[in-house]
DNA sequence: TTTTTTACCGCAATCGATTGCATAAATTTT
DNA sequence: AAAATTTATGCAATCGATTGCGGTAAAAAA
């Protein structure tokens, strides 16, 4: 403490080791439960002692040591989170909340990335399961089909609670929004807007988020007089800037090309829009675009895009409270609870037709 | 495993204990011992005992248990990974890189985050030492002047990995940019544009790379006969959006004011370009833009902005190998190593003075 | 003064895996 | 055949904190 802001290198050479309950208690001649009581703050021991122990921890630095306090309770105060890509915005939000929440309570986070690979999601849940987390977070991998790597967890009581990408198969906690109503007022505001063939860029269906949000557009169609046609729906396997440029060039070589588009994710909403100004197309004038996540690109590229606020950093936070809510608790399936959030529609630019801005 | 995928709510009934080495041991006549031995593949055990106790092992579902593991070895399968905040594309990029490179051994990774607080990074240094994390990669708080919470760790032989916002004080492992070069190749890259009162938005000078980024600035300028002027450099705290605008603003106002500025951050670069757009001032043209990292949104704004590629994924993944190659191993000061990774000035538009492209 | 409470604290087992040392059996050497 | 190795395994301590079950001394009640 002394030359705390030590400037010169540290010193390797005292090869101290940890300094445990045990020699906090044999320097004040008391037993090692003692010094565990007290560091505890258990009622059973006077309070000189404990001001007199916790100081000593104090003065010889002592570290508890979690590896050994999560032995003898059988559980870790860490929990794990397993999310596709950490570098998607939506997914950093998400675990920004994560460890905000839970590690004011003390407990940390271990993160792991499927990279939407069923293999990835199988391996990272047995690795969680090795580290004895005490509760789990999941947003689905795109390939996910499965969910027996799940089961361990459910078997032990291990809290799991899925994100966004969540089972309809399976009854556990789940935090999501809904995508049908938001689909479903995206693609009406394009058809207020004056859009007639509105195409769709969907995800693969076995995903609830993509099929959701599918059925949301048709219906919205079919409540507004609309036939939904099956050729404006294009079914994305990456959803990345490429496929979206390659889906909007087919949907445009139709015999009756669409004059709208609702994106399942911004990425290719973006792309589009780049590749209409590259080839001429005016939005919102010839063409109107409808984004989903609210990425901060979004707001930034011009036109800017109309797109769905998707609250990942509130999905995040209620996930870390439910999963904090259930630790170490006998919990039955009675217990599981799905939370919807809202979404909402932002209008921007790009599919403003009616309004006044129309240089596009 | 045989209602693998099961479609009915999972059994929570079964309040299965864990399968420890004991379970295995008692079950086939042998020692623990001999079932740890075996599950490592020692080689002082038959290969027909190991081949009966890896199939036992499989059949119960046997977990190991990381804790008891990492109790005995005092070490854990967990490195630690401090950042300022997870949701900055460059954060989450070098995160993403640490946790491929590192789950690929085997271990898993802490995030916590230090909101650029001083105080929170204490907390988070304290906290990984408590889980015995071994190893810790730290991309330093804006306000950290003093080093002494990562003490500990060199005491405890617990390889401390500095990345991109490293300290010159401490002589440790560090990954990190030339701040100044790339800051001098982007200041060059706009007088050869023909731009000359160049203003700088920099950062706190106690942080290395605001500080080196500024020299580079100044350095340039000499080197092309330009006399460094001090009103032209604006110290930011926050480096946000906001005050980005607002420096500009008053940048505007001088007596000389400038026609181009190097930004410290994409961010206040970003910022300025939609508020230039706003109250119409043509980029590049009236004036000369640059930022700094090559943020996803640089490449979609409209100008494009030029700015410098900063290796967040590379400069993880340096940072992950060397600390996995320091595990356990017994090294001096000596050792420490200093790796500096090239970055790269992405021209576009907003630069593009003397270009065809001149409708900005 | 005796009995009953109350307040504090210690003993020792426990969590599950690892590992130095010892030992028994099998094999080779002399 | 006895001795020396080699091979394969077990014993028991250990890592550090937690906790059920008692135990003792002081305080309170009888």
């Amino acid at each position: 403490m002394e030359d705390a802001n030590s400037n010169k290198a540290p010193d390797l050479k005292k090869k101290k080791t940890h300094v445990t309950i045990h020699d906090l208690a044999a320097e004040l001649k008391v037993s090692p439960s003692t010094v565990s009581r007290a560091l505890h703050g258990h009622p059973g021991i006077s309070q000189e002692r404990i001001k007199a122990i916790t100081r000593l921890a104090k003065k010889r630095n002592y570290v508890p040591n979690e590896l050994a306090a999560g032995l003898r309770q059988s559980r870790s105060n860490c929990i794990g989170v397993i999310t596709t890509w950490i570098d998607r915005n939506f997914h950093s939000s998400l675990i920004r909340s994560v460890e905000e929440e839970v590690s004011s309570k003390g407990m940390n986070v271990i993160i792991l990335q499927s990279h939407d690979r069923y293999k990835d999601e199988v391996e990272n849940a047995k690795a969680l399961l090795n580290s004895r987390v005490s509760g789990l977070i999941v947003s689905l991998a795109m390939e996910t089909r499965d969910y027996s790597h799940f089961k361990p967890f459910f078997e032990r009581q291990i809290p799991v609670i899925f994100a966004d990408r969540v089972p309809r198969e399976i009854h556990a906690h789940k935090v999501l929004v809904d995508n049908f109503k938001a689909a479903y007022q995206a693609t009406s505001h394009l058809i207020e807007q004056g859009y007639r063939h509105i195409a769709h860029l969907s995800g693969q269906q076995h995903r609830d988020n993509y099929l959701d949000r599918q059925e949301g557009y048709v219906q919205a169609l079919k409540d507004h007089g609309i036939r939904p046609d099956k050729r404006l729906i294009y079914e994305c396997e990456t959803k990345s800037a490429e496929e979206g440029v390659l889906a909007v060039q087919q949907l445009l070589s139709l015999k009756q090309p669409p004059d709208a588009l609702f994106s399942t994710n911004d990425t290719m909403a973006v792309s589009i829009l780049q590749y209409f100004k590259k080839i001429g197309i005016r939005v919102p004038r010839d063409f109107g675009i409808v984004g989903f996540n609210n990425d901060p690109i979004t707001s930034i590229i011009d036109p800017a895009l109309t797109t769905t606020y998707n609250p990942a950093y509130e999905i995040g936070k209620h996930a870390a409270k439910l999963l904090l809510e259930h630790q170490r608790q006998n919990w039955t399936e009675k217990d599981f609870k799905t939370i919807r959030l809202e979404t909402e529609l932002i209008v921007r630019e790009s599919t403003d037709k009616k309004g006044l801005r129309n240089e596009g």
